[in-house]
DNA sequence: TTGGGG
């Protein structure tokens, strides 16, 4: 019988838990995995996580906890800590071995992992005991994680500019910044140094008015302080909290980390990609040393030290074979809306190379206002997208003075990439999706009031000819 | 008891 308790007490190496089913074990592991909180069809709440010692490396095993609520489940602070396990029972689910932590009889407590100098976990569950036995076992996993490299198998990691609509992306990406968006809305934004692909633009121009195709996701728009913060090169992914778990993800998303997401959702809105963290999505062990992050930050360091003028340009505009413009300033290095937005001066002046996702007023019949041209167009690259006006001489310029209202309607369409149509009417109204062309175009920024020139600063196009 | 589905 004494025996037996201390058999209790004694932490199993995972290699021998794992043939050890529909016993009782003790364990205890570096977290390698873990996922969001969610409800069961049942009465409990549900978060899965994977553990990983030096008898079993990979694949690692998978721990399921019940809890009749979120908040008495494991809050991860990060992959990488250690959590110890109490009366976890081994147990085969849809073929695989897997422990499962049971309410009434489990307890576990979680540790700083490879970092982490102190004994005192940083959250315990109600019926855990800490024991002088435990300390051995955190500091022999924290010197044995140093030296610890995760294997991912064969699993494949989308950099952004390889990113689709759907869910279960794998992505590595740094933090760069999260922020409550709006009352209770949560944001992360996410960069992996590479441009995301361009997406095809939904939204009808004729309710470009009412409703003007958005610059960001975010409701409010930055201070420039912030955005000052942002990489300048590669696309800022903003990424979604799927309604409740964003308790459980945030304290483990911090600015200037590496994460990688397992099943991250991608969608489009408004023709700017959003990343959506859901109950599905896991959170994998990494550092700063991992080969992934290592290659991403290769690729970065090579878009940055590239020496030529259209070193900054988007990847999906190489090698701009469709020249639809021609710019003054032909020696002047191009620059991504990024530059622009954070540039030290109000008033400037840029080559970019862009897409025109959206124009205001879109009819060209009325790009001409009394006398004078005066457009809103919306830029984008794979950094940002600001307004721009084009404005008298600047239009003139941009079109080749004063065309026929059907040689501007053509020169419209390529610009925006739209297909028009002609309703029973003869109106013409839009068809389908719009596919935007890059276009090279001179930029320069200014204020609109001397007495607060950052509050009103404006861009317009300028030196800018469309050959279309 | 509960447990991703395709």
């Amino acid at each position: 019988m004494r025996s037996r308790v201390r058999d209790d007490y004694k932490f199993m190496e995972i290699r021998d838990a794992i043939v050890s089913i529909n016993q009782k074990v003790s364990l205890i592991g570096v977290i390698a995995e873990f996922d969001f909180p969610k409800q069961t069809r049942g009465t409990d709440c549900l978060c899965t996580l994977k553990i990983v010692d030096e008898s079993h490396p990979k694949p690692g095993l998978e721990v399921r906890v019940f809890e009749e609520n979120v908040e008495k489940l494991p809050h991860i602070l990060s992959t990488g800590d250690i959590i110890q396990f109490n009366h976890v029972v081994m147990n085969i689910f849809r073929g695989e071995v897997c422990a499962v932590y049971n309410k009434k009889f489990s307890s576990f407590a979680l540790y700083d992992g490879k970092d982490g100098e102190a004994f005192l976990p940083y959250q315990v569950s109600p019926k855990f005991r800490p024991r002088d036995l435990d300390k051995a076992f955190i500091t022999g996993l924290r010197k044995w994680l140093v030296s610890f490299q995760i294997d991912e198998g064969s699993d494949n990691f989308s950099l952004m500019r390889e990113i689709k609509e759907g869910e279960g992306i794998n992505m590595v990406c740094k933090i760069v910044h999260v922020c409550e968006a709006a009352k209770d809305k949560w944001m992360a934004f996410v960069w992996d140094g590479t441009d995301a692909r361009p997406a095809s633009i939904f939204t009808r121009l004729k309710d470009e008015g009412d409703h003007p195709l958005p610059l960001h996701l975010e409701p409010l728009p930055f201070p420039r302080d912030v955005f000052c913060t942002f990489p300048l090169l590669g696309t800022v992914l903003r990424v979604n909290f799927y309604q409740g778990i964003e308790k459980s993800c945030l304290h483990s998303l911090n600015s200037g980390k590496w994460v990688k997401f397992i099943n991250l959702a991608i969608e489009v809105d408004g023709g700017l990609w959003r990343g959506v963290l859901t109950p599905f999505t896991k959170l994998r062990y990494t550092t700063n040393e991992d080969n992934l992050v290592l290659e991403r930050q290769r690729i970065y360091d090579l878009r940055l030290s590239a020496k030529s003028l259209l070193a900054r340009i988007p990847f999906f505009s190489f090698p701009l074979t469709s020249q639809i413009t021609e710019v003054d300033h032909k020696d002047v290095p191009c620059l991504t809306l990024m530059d622009v937005l954070t540039y030290s001066k109000v008033t400037a002046k840029f080559k970019c190379v862009v897409r025109v996702v959206a124009a205001f007023p879109w009819q060209a019949e009325n790009f001409i206002y009394r006398g004078t041209y005066r457009i809103r167009l919306t830029l984008e690259d794979p950094t940002a997208r600001i307004h721009a006006y084009l404005y008298a001489e600047d239009g003139e310029k941009f079109f080749g003075g004063y065309p026929s209202v059907d040689v501007l309607k053509r020169r419209r369409n390529v610009l925006l990439g739209m297909a028009t149509a002609s309703d029973d009417y003869g109106k013409e109204v839009e068809d389908g999706a719009r596919n935007p062309p890059w276009m090279q175009c001179c930029l320069k920024s200014y204020y609109l009031s001397k007495s607060d020139p950052w509050g009103t600063r404006n861009y317009r196009i300028f030196d800018t000819m469309l050959v279309v």
